[in-house]
DNA sequence: ACATCAATAACTCAATTGAGTCATTTTACC
DNA sequence: GGTAAAATGACTCAATTGAGTTATTGATGT
């Protein structure tokens, strides 16, 4: 069904059992070989080999798998970059895949799987395991949500807006045509309403409860 | 290994061959009983069984199966939803994700696949085929802005990070132990890094072009 | 060895902000 | 008609911030 091309794979990977039992597992099928092995992505760097996928451990000494994506896709554009690793927290998913990767493994991931991934990210999918994407559907769905209500006025809802657009008390005066002091007041009373005491508080509040769009 | 409890599955699909197709797919596995087949949602709600998991087409004459999630959960608050479909447009698996589906497939998944998907849903997983996980990634990466660099180092990231949090100057000085001056000077730097002249504008900015995460 | 940058620290001065209090007018509701 | 909230405006005072300048240290790179 699929044309079996042989896909050229290579390993960053500071557990060298880990890193050996991937080359082992890589070597059970022809569809696929190992085109590079290191253990760390300074060392990969040296003479980064050209490949199809590489397995990018996130977890590495020096220069982390995540930070080091950027700069391995500029080296090698069009391979396909799987993270793996033990820790499945939201945090190293999220951040993985908006650098760039394009897929995500636990390192428990049994072997058969692992190279069905392989193939699923060099055929333009995103393998993830099923918890895994739970927990990025997760990550965005809450992102979307939650209306708590402060009750703020309209006016209190216009000013804030311009607080999170980075203006002064006097420059809000003028685009409201309202004076100086009861732009003041209006802050005063949106602190309160939002129990916060400072701008930047505010402004935070106000983007990550969507009281005013970002 | 897993504990083979018996999994209650019922369709919702308005093709009637599909519908058949999968309800013999399911008698393949002892795992799975199906317990209730409706060619529409209208149908299945006049007397909608328990069941672990269920599969909704997407695309239903009457009710769409996305606009009728939150019914389904409703009724069985317990139950995992797997989408199915043969549209693989980001509209469409953007909004069924977020109206509380649980698992995505392509209606061209092989048969094997299909299992081990509602496996996946009934056991806590969000099942989706590797090219519907792509396109989900990509969907909620280009949402989430143009990376634009603006080379901050890393001590200027932690600062900004405690200026989105609302700390004051004095406040964040002790928190890293740095002198107020220095943090003072700090802020300096990354304003002129990131062309504001406010703590607000910062932290607006900071926020908005996920320099930070909010 | 030299240049560059990051991180640290200190100083000034003017502007802005946070907090408190008070007052007037309009709108809305019972 | 009275009351409550919202919108407006003004005043003070202390604290924080924005801007500019200067300087030392350590790390990095050529």
């Amino acid at each position: 069904m699929t044309k079996q091309r042989i896909l050229r794979v290579s390993i960053i990977e500071d557990h060298t059992d880990f890193r050996n039992g991937l080359v082992s597992v890589l070597s059970t099928s022809h569809q696929f070989v190992c085109v590079g092995e290191f253990g760390s992505v300074e060392k990969a760097m040296e003479n980064f080999p050209e490949c199809d996928v590489l397995l990018l451990d996130i977890n590495l000494p020096g220069k982390s798998g995540t930070e080091s994506i950027a700069a391995l896709k500029n080296e090698c554009p069009a391979m396909r970059i799987v993270m793996m690793t033990v820790f499945d927290d939201d945090e190293n998913i999220f951040n993985a895949l908006l650098a760039g990767a394009d897929g995500y493994l636990l390192k428990k991931t049994p072997a058969p799987k692992i190279l069905a991934a392989i193939e699923d990210a060099a055929t333009g999918g995103t393998p993830m395991t099923p918890f895994v994407a739970r927990r990025v559907i997760e990550h965005f769905k809450q992102s979307a949500p939650k209306q708590q209500s402060y009750e703020l006025s309209e006016r209190e809802k216009e000013i804030l807006k311009e607080l999170v657009n980075g203006l002064d008390n006097r420059m809000i005066a003028e685009k409201l045509f309202i004076s100086y002091e009861t732009v003041r007041n209006h802050v005063k009373h949106i602190y309160e309403k939002l129990h916060v005491s400072s701008r930047t508080q505010a402004v935070t509040k106000a983007i990550s409860e969507h009281i005013v769009k970002s």
